[in-house]
DNA sequence: TGAAAAGTAAACTAAACAGTGTAGTATTTG
DNA sequence: CAAATACTACACTGTTTAGTTTACTTTTCA
């Protein structure tokens, strides 16, 4: 019973995903209505008897993109639970984030579309950076609990995300360099909490 | 005496501010020729006539703004100076290095392509990624030293320069933020010095 | 001062590309 | 099965754009 989907629903879900494709490695004027129907296997009108323009394409992409994120990396303050546990937690949740294929195509489409329309893109990261403001509360819990050092708390949670994206973001993004091996993303998050606790620990 | 250009030359530096400009605008798709010459004040063929091609010119443009930066900000080990004094000095470079106007300005320009075309972008970044071997060899000779806790000096050149970033580079490359006062600066770079040392000293 | 070098405007070519119109074929569904 | 709906190929429009050609003017410099 899961093949139950119709001739337009698969056409529909072949365009999205050719669309992404074709705007992930060409941008959003790289990339070209014909290749991407080529792509997808369908008819160029069809492509349009979808989506109305390549603009409106292009949106949907983003927005299918973003939806698939609504589950926030939001972490607890626990009052009774070691930081470093906790931070821990919250920096493998982060590097995890960080690796899924579908966040790094939607930062690469919308990134490379930064200069063409900042509205888009302005719009977009911020609302990809509201999964910060978990870290950003749980830290000022914790310096209200007395148990980290009274500081800026969204400056201290912009330092330790700063810190993981430092080794398994921004290179990754713009550098073509391979994600971090689960070693490796052990110690950017070991070192990461290290570091902070060091500087913030009450 | 100062006004001795000649028009070829002056031409041809209206050429590269004007296109400049176009690029950091638009993009390097986004970009037009015809423009660009319009903001020039220049005739197209002239325009043509001293850079053969858009992709040539392109490259002219990020050659020039590379060779900007030859002056790399390399930091000297001193055994007899406090380590914080000689850190703090390096995270005040970088901040103003991540300030400077041409330096922003080919960020957005490469940044923008690194989908277009990889190479461009990868080479670029690498040839940029050169000031930071300062930084991964001052920190080498400190732990040689005894000074600081022995580790990959790379990571920690990494970490050190991804506190840095976070706040004064990435927000405003993407989402146009304002970069930081000068009081905000001293934030940054002070904190970044405390968190580093904090965590490596020995 | 006069020939060579460089600049100019404007028309042009060729290609790419977003989007449309059409006529016919395949799929869905009542 | 039949009507409605969606898909297809393909030709087409209009626009944009990189790059060229041409005929002419300005600047340079020996």
């Amino acid at each position: 019973m899961e093949k139950a989907l119709t001739l337009t629903e698969r056409k529909r879900l072949d365009i999205l995903a050719a669309a992404q494709e074709e705007f992930k490695e060409k941008g959003f004027l790289g990339a070209s209505m014909d290749s991407l129907a080529k792509r997808a296997e369908v008819s160029k009108r069809t492509v349009y008897n979808h989506f109305p323009s390549k603009e409106i394409l292009f949106h949907n992409i983003v927005k299918q993109l973003c939806d698939s994120f609504s589950q926030a990396v939001n972490i607890e303050y626990h009052a009774d639970k070691p930081l470093d546990e906790q931070l821990h937690v919250a920096a493998v949740n982060e590097i995890q984030l960080l690796e899924s294929g579908c966040f790094r195509n939607l930062n690469r489409i919308t990134i490379s579309e930064c200069i063409r329309s900042p509205e888009l893109a302005l719009s977009t990261l911020e609302h990809l950076g509201q999964q910060k403001d978990g870290l950003h509360v749980w830290i000022n819990e914790a310096m209200n609990d007395g148990r980290l050092k009274k500081a800026d708390a969204n400056f201290a949670a912009q330092q330790f995300l700063g810190l993981i994206k430092a080794s398994a973001f921004w290179p990754q993004l713009f550098m073509n360099q391979v994600f971090p091996t689960a070693e490796q993303q052990k110690t950017i998050a070991d070192d990461a909490v290290l570091m902070f606790l060091a500087r913030y620990r009450a």
